[in-house]
DNA sequence: TGTGGTGGCTAAACAGCGTTCAGTAGTCTA
DNA sequence: TAGACTACTGAACGCTGTTTAGCCACCACA
């Protein structure tokens, strides 16, 4: 019998059609001004019709955050450079394809990154497992960073990406919040900080900073050290 | 005659009022979820009455937002170091006071510099003149580094501080929009991403990021280069 | 070939939002 | 005391996310 599996397809292809037109609403008009009524215009369903397929406009978010997690991911494998390339151009090219995904995508980094209203993506962790895979490749290519001598040895690989990816965040945040003068460009910005971070870790600084372990701390993680810096002397710290 | 003065005064009483009212909720619930009938059951007026003191929700918001560079802007005066500090102390403790700014009013700091939704406070600009001063001051104390041997000469002061300021606003975004995981600390990030970020600029690195000049680029502004990093080598870019 | 049952969908409604507007009550001016 | 002015309110408008009752087409089964 076909009929359940036609039943099933036909399904998924609504739900598909609802992610779609929710997805081009909100690269468009922006989260906060797309409702529901809208994407069920575009679609040409009733806004009701829209909760038999997700419970909230939150759970849309998911779903798309979700996307979202995956198109970084591709972009991160695609931007993988030739065979052969050293470690730290392999930790550029992903950190500047962070900041492309960005730009390129702003309603969905904005989501997973920025955004304070939105639920916890931590909430739902279960549907975000391959972020963890993402993050061990990243810490993975500042371990082979330090052994190519590229980057000083006793840093802790996690610890630094999240330092790093710190920088180019902000370049980022600016960016997408248009806080940026005219003529200025986030590119040229997120490069910059990228490169001047890796510059300074180069020279030997010994990160205060420690990054829990992914997916999650445990719960008796060791507490990063906090409050340094007021009382820390001069040019370094 | 003191009747037009005692008007006065209690219309800005009601004025100040509103805003305090706006405030603790903004900070308690989070601006989206505070409505302008939330703000005035809390003053014990009408909502109807709130549009005769703003004209809009968005206005409120100004209005905090012109409080909140207040803060800032006397958060960076008191901690200016005492006399005869060096100036990369002084740069630090000032990049460093927008940090502790942003942990202690986030939703000052989520306004002024990240929130997507509200309108651009460029559009009011003239409401912020006394930002052009910060920047100013600023500027001048990565100048006064390079005076003083502690940067490179060539650095243009203002791009500096953009590129060193994108780094700490990193940290602060991710610690605000809650990011971090838990036992991860904002400050720690925050404290190396800058530490970092200055011994890079240290080296002598050329930085290809330009800032347009305050309060805003004319028309005729030289542009930013735009693409690089995807076809530069290697280490540093 | 009828006959139930099931599930997808809609119209309508609910509560809440930002905002507007007609009208009122109270105060000041002349 | 009459008129003007001001601060304020109640009610409404059109929007939002979400819920509910009910319709209707389709499917399994007799």
């Amino acid at each position: 019998m076909g009929i359940k599996e036609r039943h099933e397809r036909e399904r998924e292809s609504v739900r598909r059609a609802i992610l779609d037109a929710a997805r081009d609403l909100f690269v468009r008009e922006g989260y906060q001004h797309v409702s529901i009524r809208k994407i069920a215009e575009r679609i040409e369903y009733s806004p009701a019709a829209i909760y038999s397929y997700f419970a909230s406009k939150d759970d849309i978010f998911f779903a798309l955050a979700e996307d979202g997690f995956q198109l970084l991911h591709g972009m991160a494998q695609a931007t993988r450079p030739p065979d052969g390339a050293s470690a730290i151009d392999t930790l550029r090219a992903m950190l500047m394809s962070m900041f492309r995904f960005s730009q390129r995508h702003p309603e969905h980094y904005n989501l997973m990154f920025v955004d304070r209203s939105v639920p916890r993506i931590r909430a739902n962790y279960e549907r975000f497992q391959f972020l963890i895979d993402m993050k061990r490749r990243m810490s993975t290519t500042v371990e082979r960073c330090i052994a190519e001598g590229a980057l000083p040895a006793g840093l802790d690989g996690h610890s630094t990406f999240r330092v790093l990816a710190a920088s180019v965040h902000g370049a980022a945040a600016l960016a997408i919040s248009e806080r940026l003068g005219p003529g200025e460009s986030g590119e040229a910005l997120a490069h910059d900080a990228l490169s001047i971070a890796l510059r300074g870790l180069a020279t030997g600084y010994p990160l205060t900073f420690r990054a829990c372990s992914p997916p999650d701390c445990p719960v008796g993680a060791p507490a990063a050290p906090v409050g340094a810096g007021t009382t820390r002397a001069s040019v370094d710290a």
